[in-house]
DNA sequence: GCCGTTTTCGGCCCGACTGTTTTCAGTCG
C-alpha cells in the first residue's frame, strides 16, 4: 500500500519539521497532505504529475515528492531531515502531554530519542528540572509512556459507540443534565475512533463535571476544568466532556462533532465573509455580535450553506457540493427492505431457517437472501451440490408459512485459489441469488486475488461479491487487491458490491464505497448475521455507505423483493 | 507548503486546561 507508506512519510516529516521549529504553516501543508494521500482511492503511484496537483493539500512540491517516493522507493528530503532530527523522537511526541517543545528539550540537553531512553532517564531522575520540568511533569510523562506501552490503538465503532451510549444514559439520570449528545467522530461514524466525545448542557456545569470523572471505569483523570474534562477509561480508551449553554449548544456539537479539518474549512469560509465561529457560535468578526448557534444548522446557514450530514464532514468536498446544493441525500436505515447476506443453521449460523426468517420479519424487513457458506469451507460446514438442492425445498417450505415475507434462495459461494468457484453452474443457476467471497489463499499476489473476484463477477450466476478485501479491523488487514479494477469490472459484469456491515469488517470501506458510487456501480448493504442479534449490525454498514455518500438508489437492497429479483435477472441474460 | 469571485504574495481557525515562569507557554482537540 504505498498510498500508506507516502501518507505515514509525511505525517512523521510535519512532526520532526515541528520539533525542529519549522514554519507552522508548512507543517500544516505536510499534515494536510498526510491525510489527503491516505484518503485517495485509486494507486498513487500511477497518477501523474497532473492528476496529483489536482488534490486537495498536494501541490507541485509535494506532487514532486510522492513521484519521487513511487520511482525510488525514497524522498530525499525525508533522509535529510532523519539526519537533523532522529525519527526516534516521534515516539516521543507520541506520548500524551509531550509536544514538540518538550521533546526538542529533551533531545538537545540529554541527547535522548528513543522511548526507552527516556523512561530510563525518568527514573533516574534525569530530567528533573531541565527547563519547565519538575515533579509534576515528570509524573505525567511517566504515566503517558505507560499508556503508550499498554497500547493505545483506536477503537472500532462497534465497541465505541454502545460505550458512549451507555455514559449518555449514565448522565441523563441526572436532572441538571438538559440537552446531551456525542459528538466527535462517533457522531461522523469513522470505522475507528481514538475518543468519545460527549457534550452536554447544563445550568450547573460542575455537577456534571463530577458526576463524569467519577463513574465506574474511569482508570485516571486527565483534566478537569469547569467546563471541559478529560478521563481515560479502564480500557484505555479516552473520553472528553464538555459543557456549554443551551444557547450555543448547535455552535458547539458542530464544534466538536469535526471533523478538524472540515471545521477549518468553515472556519476560512467565516473568515473571508467577515465573521467568527467558534464553538460558542456565529459572531460578526468586528462587532462581535452574536449571529446564530443554538442549533446546529444556524451555522452552516450564516455561511450560505446547506446543512451537512455528520457523516460528509471530512473536507472530501462536501463543503463545495453543499454551496452548490449538490450533496446527496443520504440513505437511512429505515430505507433497507431486506438483508442479503444470512446464514442459517446449515452452516455456521445459530438458527434454523424459520427463527432467522421470522427474526428478520419482526424486525420490519421484507425478504432475506439465506447465503449459507458453500463446501468449500468445510469448518463452517458449507453446503454440497445435495445439500443445496434440499435447502431450496425447505424454503419453499418456510416461505408457505411466512406472511408478507420472501426467504431468497441464496449461496455464500467460495472462490478458490485457483479462480474458480466451489459449486457448479447448474446449482448456481437454480438460485435467485448468489454472493461470492474469498475464504482462503489470503497471501496471494494482488494481481492473483484481483483476478479471483473478477473472475467471479464474470459468472453469469454471481450477483454480489461479499467482504471484498477480507479484513478483519485490528486482526487481519486486508489481502492485497487492486480495488480500481474490481469496481471497473463490477460496473462491466453489472456485479453488486456488498458493504458487510460486520463492525469488525466495515468492508467495502467508505473511500471505496464513495469510488464505487463514482463509477455507477450498485451496492448491497448486508449484516452477514448468523446469529439474530447480528442483524442489529444493519447501521454501521449503512453508516459506511452514508460515509460514501449513497444515496437510497445506489443500494440494491432497498427495493422490493420483486425488484431486486428483476435487477438480478438483467445480469444473468446481459 | 498550499492557495486565490478580495490575493501569484501574503495570508493560513480557535479556545480550554495544566503546570508553574505570577502573565504565559505548551499541549490538545
Amino acid at each position: 500500500m504505498i498510498k500508506k507508506e507516502i501518507s505515514k512519510i509525511f505525517r512523521d516529516m510535519a512532526d520532526l519539521l515541528e520539533v525542529k521549529g519549522d514554519n507552522p504553516f508548512r507543517i500544516r501543508a505536510y499534515r494536510r497532505a498526510s491525510q489527503s494521500v491516505e484518503g485517495i482511492s485509486s494507486d498513487v503511484s500511477k497518477m501523474t504529475e497532473k492528476e496529483l496537483v489536482s488534490i486537495p493539500g498536494i501541490g507541485k512540491d509535494l506532487a514532486g515528492k510522492i513521484k519521487e517516493y513511487s520511482e525510488t522507493g525514497k524522498i530525499g528530503a525525508w533522509e535529510d531531515l532523519k539526519r537533523d532530527v532522529p525519527e526516534g523522537i516521534i515516539d516521543i511526541i507520541s506520548i500524551p502531554g509531550v509536544g514538540p517543545r518538550t521533546a526538542k528539550l529533551i533531545f538537545d540537553e540529554l541527547g535522548i530519542s528513543t522511548l526507552e531512553g527516556l523512561e530510563s532517564a525518568l527514573e533516574k531522575g534525569r530530567l528533573r528540572g531541565i527547563g519547565h520540568i519538575k515533579d509534576k511533569t515528570e509524573q505525567n510523562i511517566l504515566k503517558g509512556i505507560k499508556l503508550i506501552k499498554k497500547g493505545r490503538e483506536r477503537v472500532s465503532i462497534g465497541l465505541a459507540l454502545p460505550l458512549a451510549e451507555g455514559i449518555v444514559r449514565y448522565l441523563k439520570e441526572e436532572p441538571y443534565v438538559d440537552q446531551i449528545s456525542v459528538a466527535g467522530s462517533i457522531r461522523r461514524w469513522k470505522e475507528s475512533v481514538k475518543d468519545i466525545d460527549i457534550l452536554v448542557t447544563s445550568d450547573e456545569p460542575s455537577k456534571v463535571m463530577h458526576r463524569f470523572v467519577s463513574m465506574a471505569g474511569v482508570s485516571d483523570i486527565i483534566a478537569k476544568g469547569s467546563t471541559k474534562s478529560s478521563v481515560y477509561m479502564n480500557d484505555g480508551i479516552q473520553v472528553d466532556l464538555r459543557v456549554v449553554d443551551d444557547a450555543c449548544f448547535g455552535a458547539a456539537l458542530q464544534y466538536f462533532t469535526g471533523s478538524k479539518e472540515h471545521n477549518v474549512r468553515l472556519r476560512e469560509l467565516a473568515v473571508k465573509k467577515k465573521l467568527k465561529i467558534n464553538e460558542y457560535g456565529v459572531f460578526d468578526a468586528k462587532t462581535e455580535k452574536f449571529l446564530g448557534g443554538r442549533n446546529e444548522e444556524d451555522i452552516y446557514k450564516v455561511l450560505d450553506l446547506k446543512y451537512v450530514e455528520p457523516e460528509l464532514r471530512e473536507n472530501t468536498g462536501e463543503i463545495v457540493a453543499s454551496a452548490e446544493g449538490t450533496l446527496p441525500k443520504l440513505i437511512e436505515v429505515k430505507d433497507i427492505k431486506g438483508d442479503l447476506h444470512v446464514h442459517s443453521d446449515w452452516s455456521d449460523g445459530g438458527h434454523s431457517i424459520e427463527d432467522i426468517a421470522m427474526a428478520a420479519s419482526r424486525r420490519g424487513y421484507k425478504y432475506i437472501a439465506l447465503t449459507d457458506h458453500s463446501k468449500g469451507l468445510g469448518i463452517a460446514n458449507g453446503l454440497t451440490e445435495e445439500r443445496i438442492l434440499a435447502q431450496i425445498k425447505e424454503i419453499d417450505k418456510v416461505n408457505k408459512q411466512m406472511n408478507d415475507f420472501t426467504v431468497l434462495k441464496g449461496l455464500e459461494v467460495d472462490i478458490r485459489s485457483d479462480l474458480t468457484l466451489d459449486i457448479r453452474d447448474e446449482v448456481l443457476s437454480r438460485l435467485d441469488i448468489v454472493v461470492a467471497s474469498i475464504h482462503s489463499g489470503f497471501g496471494q499476489s494482488k494481481e492473483k486475488i484481483t483476478k479471483r473476484l473478477i473472475s467471479a463477477m464474470e459468472n453469469p450466476y454471481v450477483d454480489v461479491i461479499a467482504h471484498p478485501t477480507g479484513r478483519l479491523i485490528g486482526k487481519r488487514d486486508a489481502y492485497e487487491v487492486d480495488m480500481d479494477e474490481v469496481l471497473k469490472a463490477a460496473k462491466r459484469t453489472g456485479a453488486v458490491i456488498e458493504i458487510n456491515a460486520f463492525p469488525a469488517r466495515l468492508d467495502l470501506n467508505d473511500i471505496h464505497t464513495k469510488e464505487a458510487k463514482k463509477l455507477g456501480v450498485k451496492l448491497a448493504i448486508s449484516t452477514d448475521t448468523h446469529i439474530e442479534d447480528h442483524f442489529d449490525y444493519m447501521k454501521y454498514g449503512v453508516a459506511v455507505a452514508r460515509r460514501g455518500w449513497l444515496e437510497k438508489k445506489d443500494v440494491i437492497n432497498t427495493k422490493s423483493a420483486k425488484a431486486l429479483i428483476d435487477h438480478l435477472k438483467k445480469k444473468r441474460k446481459d
